[in-house]
DNA sequence: CGTCTCCTTGACACAGATCAATTAACGTGG
DNA sequence: CCACGTTAATTGATCTGTGTCAAGGAGACG
């Protein structure tokens, strides 16, 4: 934690906010059309609950109170809020993103069908950023005092939920290195790619739920700049580029170029090794 | 997780290695002059076993094995190695660095005093950076199956290592959004002052333990662009800077240049905000 | 059929990278 | 203790990848 805390002026806002707009619990459940079935979601392998046994699935799915739809644009919960669940995502995809004292809006994360949303709101306790749905989208909903009470009785959801936190750690480090623009864009469509492939999708025919917009500031770029790199890309042979409908033509050829920014393949490069005081447990 | 796995030729090269240096269990329990004793440690209240009960205190104490001294430059772990242990910093600073295939080093993480390395392992189970020391340094040995055991029976001990994670990744959406060189290298030293506090030193006379090259990778900038930013800052008085040795002669002044990347301070401007479906409670 | 938003394309500017040279610390061995 | 070589840090000159500004174009939608 690099920042000494600092009484923010979040929390007035979103009281603000909330006064208008918040619903109530009753709201959101009038959303979910019933109570989810993890046992018979095709995205269960992929989620939290990967890999209980049938007496722990059914107790988490008791835990799992509701799921909300959201319509494109509409926030899932917003800077200052008090972080009390986190969430899953079932159909569609959000962003997370943060508006700094500048005014420039960074979007820190684009979230998948299966992937959590709020890891990052635990330790805080209060979110730093907003939740947006990109499309039509629906989240479950992680009551985390629950599931974490539920997580000391279960072992292997423990695990799991660690793991969920390492695997984001570990996807961050991706993006945060020092790579060129076409790096960045080229290793986004290959992640997209794989999720579209994980959430039973086609790999090759992509539908973009962001704009260029959203793509530029996930990628640090500019929207012009994301525009010219994907002209680029299919001048070259490696893709077709309409709107949001993305064809990728040469998947290996965007690999080749992603490469560098790939975790699993580094490493490969022989260098001096003068001794590691690792041991192995 | 953006990248489908693949063979990485890392295991083997790391066996490579191992065969000419890697050390013992013995070898590294040798470097430990005794067991270490969290109950009379300093950094107690940072690290892993904060808030933890005297009886849960001496079991957990227990389960840290041992702990092993780094020269300046020696490895923690490599790339390629298998994920057995979290490591906590009892004095000194390591950084975790991957090199792509392109041949660039990639500065992931500095580790300060009281800091936990290793955390982005646990989900691949394999390191995917190096961990050198950049100081003479110390660390605790956190045999991970252990320490994950007994968060099962120890739930207070549950909560303080998803927290870590979760701080993890909070720290890291700091760093990775699209900042100025000056914004970057000002929050870099309000942070490494920050850190340098909570380990028990001054906040403004800073004994930098990273070169330049190390800073300037880590914040994706070249070594010459933070010598000059650095100069840029001495002559309008922020702070004196000679070698590593930085005096912060204005620290409200740098704060205000990276207040941009504080996320505790985002959330202030006011904006459109539509509708909500997140519920408290 | 207009209006709006998103996307694309071009011209230019600039932050920061790269290349190059100098200076300052820091061993290391005589 | 001092010369020497080595590495780290600074400073200057120039280059370039992206950002910025500006102007169209193409769908989407009422």
């Amino acid at each position: 934690m690099p920042w000494p805390q600092k009484k923010s002026t979040a929390g007035s806002d979103a009281g603000k906010a909330g006064a208008e707009t918040r619903p109530a619990v009753a709201a959101a459940l009038k959303n979910g059309s019933s109570r989810p079935r993890c046992g018979t979601c095709i995205l269960q392998p992929h989620c939290l609950p990967a890999g209980l046994d049938p007496d722990a699935l059914a107790r988490f799915e008791n835990t799992v109170q509701h799921y909300a739809t959201l319509a494109p644009g509409e926030h899932l919960f917003r800077v200052g809020d008090t972080f009390n669940s986190l969430y899953a995502v079932r159909t569609g995809c959000l962003k997370t993103c943060a508006v700094d004292p500048n005014g420039r809006e960074h979007v820190l994360n684009f979230h998948f069908v299966g992937e959590i949303i709020g890891i990052d709101a635990i330790f805080p306790g209060q979110h730093f950023a907003d939740a947006i749905a990109l499309v039509e989208s629906s989240v479950c909903h992680l009551p985390y005092r629950a599931i974490s009470q539920l997580a000391r009785e279960i072992p292997q959801l423990q695990v799991e939920l660690v793991r969920a936190l390492s695997r984001h750690v570990f996807s961050m480090t991706s993006i945060s290195g020092d790579f060129t623009a076409e790096e960045r864009l080229a290793a986004f469509l290959i992640m997209v790619s794989a999720r579209h492939r994980l959430a039973g999708g086609g790999s090759t025919e992509l539908q973009l739920a962001m704009s260029r917009q959203d793509i530029a500031n996930y990628l640090r770029l500019a929207t012009e700049t994301v525009s010219r790199i994907l002209a680029r890309f299919q001048k070259s042979g490696l893709l077709r580029a309409n709107r949001r409908r993305i064809t990728l033509l040469d998947p290996e050829g965007l690999y080749a170029i992603a490469e560098c920014m790939n975790p699993y393949s580094r490493g490969g490069i022989s260098r001096h090794r003068p001794e590691s005081k690792a041991t192995r447990g």
